[in-house]
RNA sequence: GGGCGCAUAGCUCAGCUGGCUAGAGCAACUGGUUUACAUCCAGUAGGUCGGGGGUUCGAGUCCCUCUGCGCCCACCA
């Protein structure tokens, strides 16, 4: 809770403020002191919630993470001014691929789930050049060295947060491996699974055949790889039938169906070719059969309204399974299974049972074992020898799908899997998630769509096991038959009060461990969960669902979930899959999207790409405040290009604040004490207009709004308004006591402006004057500001600066000091501004040391100006 | 193919619901500076607001269209 600001007894400004070291002096200050730490005593109407985003924990942060967490943290700070209890939890995300291929090539290891537990592993000092000579370690051993490896980068995590001066309350970390959150996962994933919002099925999914493991719709992209067309021709069996037009012959002459692919080597799991039911080339063939090439496997022609007339020959041939479309064919066709892509993606090593043919046998023997680009070439000249290939193939660029993080094109791979059901095959519950967008402010409001787009593009369930190690482990045992095989349906789930569990060394209720793996027995589901299932949680666990009710009462749903735009279709989706189904609500009120950094050629900065940059140099270089003021400068949503130029102002503006407020604390004006001189009455009820302005831009989250105006405001302050009453505010009596007091109520408030972006180096200056933090003072009120300033003068300000203006263009054109005397100065403007600058005119002639100062009536604004010692006049004027 | 966003000074961007001669910072240039600040100050120059239509008394701002760039999505045989 923010208090009113105190005043300390007497005023101590350092002879010369300087940045450097502020950082380490406030950080450790702010911990010792707990300045952050959540008020639990809150209710929920005063208390703002925030779902950070774990970093992923998979190496260094880079200047992306300090740029988006600054956003969050400026909004955080400037809640808690105002006097809401800020719940800033930090968390690491720590489980899941990424983590564990950092731990494979920074120890050189590989997990082999089938070895035993090793009490003190030996790892070469340096790891194998070649990934194949990694040391295989058991799954625990494995385990072990990912937790060593994240909490070492955690601390640098948090070192680094705590540098930039994240608000953050540190002792309400978590992190997605830990045990807090391997508990609510699993019990949210037993909720799901006893309300049917969880199943598995053994179906055909998107398999990595790197990673070996099943991956979601949400972690697929697109890549453009080069391909080529096959014509290939698959005889009529009805050699009698007519082969529709353009089409090829078989080999020997017969009538053929010629299809075009992109996939030769997977003629073998061809189950049937499809065309438009409309398409007048093949309607006369559906429902007869045609002979795979090479293998001479009889396959039906059907119609589908899927198969595009315009691509290729119009024809295409089903394989179990080549694409999407394969699956929805297959399943909607009611075909046969017949797949020869294992899981590590080679071909399997043994004919399959549909090749009863010994010459089809023979053939499959050459492309066995192989991956799909070496079986392709073997298979394309099998095709060639066999006449089945017409012409060469036509090279063409196609786009692929990838997981996101590996680096082979994904298989369709039929296996058993976890899913949750997240709309994707339910058009009611699609709908209900699309309306629940509208219960979340977005900002910027265009992010909106993008959420409705990809749920309404959902082509599936949620797959969400993955055949890893360093995850949460899907809290179910299978019950064993009589052969020791899984009864399907058949699972054990740990009571409610076990859990976490590790199904591969926990046991279900009522076996013995002797039962583990034999008939009759059990086993351990030996599957993890994907990260998302851990991720799309965070609201739960940061705020303690069912582990701590009374913090959960105070902040779910949670006020602000930041994050970037990118991942919206997994983190901000999933997040709401789940509040929906567990909480029948939004997780939060917000969502406060933030862009990319971009590099100087405007790419967005990634590890992948190599283009980062590492933010401790920077903090170094330019201060952490400089750095945030660059990050801040960043619109919600906008991408950003990286740009230490804007640093060097953020930290010019920091030093600035240093000197004015050293300078204006000199005075030893009261802040709360009255004003009445025209100017200073003025320049207070502009700066309550700022703080309205100010106020209003981070009520809806523009930071960056804020953090302009409040720059631009203070820039003038030091530069005119300054200079306008520092000679009045040096003198004695009521019109100095008038300008010092307005100086001292500028500066309060405009340090507690500055907080949220600054907090370094406004926690310095209201340190020299004030008692307590300036990030527990109360946000600055702008009515309180307008009472103070009493009536003004509306021209009053303007004119002043005006003139100002022009008397030092005046001194610069005639290359003068700034404090050279001018003897006349002669004003002509209109009536009201007029009678405005007689107000002030002492003040002006002080700021531009003007002897006399005449006011002349006239229609446009001029001044002209005689200097003391006359070298020549000089006039200028506004055209 | 569908959707979203962006396009304003050399660079990075403001310009909110249309309204006074289009702004800032940086860079450039010209000067100044013995007491808050050289981590400074003042000034100068620089823009047909991507092109073309339209609505309006009035358009950088609203509508249409075209162009370029970026991103997201798509069943890519």
């Amino acid at each position: 809770m923010s208090h009113a600001p105190r005043r300390r007894s007497r005023i101590d400004v350092p002879e010369r403020p300087v940045l450097d070291g502020l950082e380490d002096k406030w950080a450790a200050r702010w911990r010792a002191d707990g300045i952050y730490t959540f008020d639990r005593s809150a209710d929920r109407a005063e208390v703002f919630s925030i779902d950070t985003p774990p970093p992923t924990v998979s190496g260094a942060l880079h200047v992306g993470h300090v740029f988006s967490y600054t956003h969050t943290d400026t909004v955080a700070r400037f809640q808690r001014m105002r006097g809401r209890s800020v719940f800033y939890p930090m968390g690491w995300d720590d489980n899941g691929v990424p983590t564990e291929r950092r731990v494979e090539n920074h120890f050189g290891v590989r997990c082999d789930a089938s070895l035993p537990y090793v009490e003190h592993l030996d790892l070469p000092d340096e790891p194998p050049k070649d990934r194949g000579d990694y040391v295989a370690v058991s799954r625990v051993n494995f385990i072990e060295l990912c937790e060593r490896l994240t909490a070492e980068d955690e601390q640098a995590f948090e070192d680094l947060f705590v540098h930039l001066g994240l608000s953050v309350d540190w002792s309400t970390m978590y992190s997605t491996i830990g045990q807090r959150a391997r508990l609510i996962a699993q019990k949210a994933f037993l909720a799901d699974l006893a309300r049917g919002d969880v199943y598995s099925a053994d179906a055909p999914s998107m398999w990595d055949v790197t990673f070996q493991m099943a991956v979601s719709q949400a972690e697929l992209e697109d890549r453009d790889r080069p391909g080529a067309y096959h014509d290939l021709v698959f005889p009529l069996t009805d050699g009698s039938a007519i082969a529709p037009e353009g089409s090829a012959p078989a080999p020997g002459g017969g009538p053929a169906l010629m299809v075009s692919t992109t996939r030769p080597e997977l003629v073998v799991s061809c189950v049937a070719l499809v065309a438009h039911p409309d398409d007048e080339r093949y309607r006369s063939l559906f429902g007869t059969t045609v002979r795979t090439p090479v293998f001479g496997v009889e396959v039906p022609v059907l119609a589908h309204r899927l198969a595009d007339p315009t691509k290729g020959t119009g024809a295409a041939m089903i394989c179990t399974f080549g694409d999407i479309t394969d699956v929805t064919w297959w399943r909607e066709l009611d075909l046969p299974a017949r797949a020869v892509i294992g899981r590590d993606g080679r071909f399997a090593a043994d004919p399959p049972e549909w090749l009863d043919d010994e010459a089809a046998r023979t053939a499959y023997a050459r492309i066995a074992h192989k991956a799909a680009g070496g079986a392709r070439h073997v298979m394309v000249d099998m095709l060639r020898e066999s006449g089945n290939l017409i012409g060469d193939p036509k090279p063409v660029t196609h786009p692929v799908k990838f997981y996101e993080k590996g680096d082979k094109p994904l298989e369709i791979v039929q296996s058993r899997q976890w899913y949750i059901r997240n709309g994707g095959r339910d058009d009611l519950v699609r709908d209900d998630l699309v309306r629940r967008g509208e219960d979340i402010a977005w900002h910027p409001p265009y992010m909106q769509t993008r959420f409705t787009d990809w749920v309404n593009g959902l082509n599936g369930d949620w797959l969400v096991s993955r055949q890893r190690y360093f995850g949460v482990p899907i809290p179910v045992w299978h019950r064993l038959d009589d052969e020791g095989l899984p009864v399907p349906d058949d699972v054990l789930v740990p009571e409610a009060d076990r859990l976490p569990v590790d199904p591969a060394i926990d046991r279900p209720t009522g076996f013995d461990e002797s039962q583990r793996g034999r008939p009759g027995g059990f086993v351990g589901d030996p599957d993890v969960m994907d990260t998302w299932a851990t991720s799309s949680l965070t609201p739960q666990i940061a705020c303690g669902w069912g582990v701590d009710d009374d913090l959960f009462a105070r902040t779910f749903p949670m006020d602000m979930r930041p994050q970037g735009h990118d991942i919206i279709r997994t983190w901000l989706f999933s997040t709401m899959v789940r509040s929906r189904s567990e909480f029948g609500a939004v997780p939060w009120r917000h969502a406060a999207l933030s862009g990319w950094i971009l590099d100087p050629d405007r790419k967005k900065m990634s590890k992948s790409r190599g283009n980062v940059v590492t933010p401790m140099g920077l903090l170094d270089t330019y201060g952490s405040d400089g750095v945030r003021y660059w990050a801040a400068q960043g619109r919600p949503g906008t991408d950003t290009a990286f740009d230490e130029k804007e640093m060097k102002v953020g930290r010019r503006l920091a030093i600035k604040l240093l000197n004015a407020s050293k300078f204006a604390l000199g005075f030893g004006g009261d802040p709360d004490g009255a004003v009445h001189e025209p100017l200073d009455s003025a320049m207070l009820a502009d700066l309550a207009a700022l703080v309205d302005d100010a106020t209003a831009a981070f009520e809806g989250f523009d930071y960056a709004r804020a953090l302009e105006r409040t720059e631009a405001f203070f820039w003038w302050f030091c530069d005119d308004y300054l200079e306008l009453v520092k000679l009045r505010a040096y003198g004695d009596g009521p019109a100095a006591t008038s300008a010092t007091n307005a100086l001292a109520r500028a500066l309060s408030t405009l340090q507690r402006l500055f907080a949220p972006f600054l907090p370094f180096s406004t926690e310095e200056v209201w340190s020299w004057w004030m008692e307590g933090s300036i990030h527990l003072a109360a946000w600055p009120d702008a009515v309180t500001l307008r009472e103070a300033a009493g009536s003004w003068n509306p021209f009053v300000m303007s004119v002043a600066s005006d003139v100002l203006r022009e008397l030092r263009r005046a001194k610069s054109e005639a290359k003068r000091n700034m404090k050279a005397p001018i003897d006349l100065a002669t004003v002509v403007d209109e009536q009201e501004r007029r009678e405005a600058l007689a107000r002030i005119a002492h003040d002006v002639r002080d700021a531009g040391r003007v002897n006399e100062l005449d006011i002349v009536d006239g229609d446009s604004f001029s001044v002209t100006v005689t200097f003391a010692e006359a070298v020549d006049d000089h006039r200028t004027a506004r055209p």
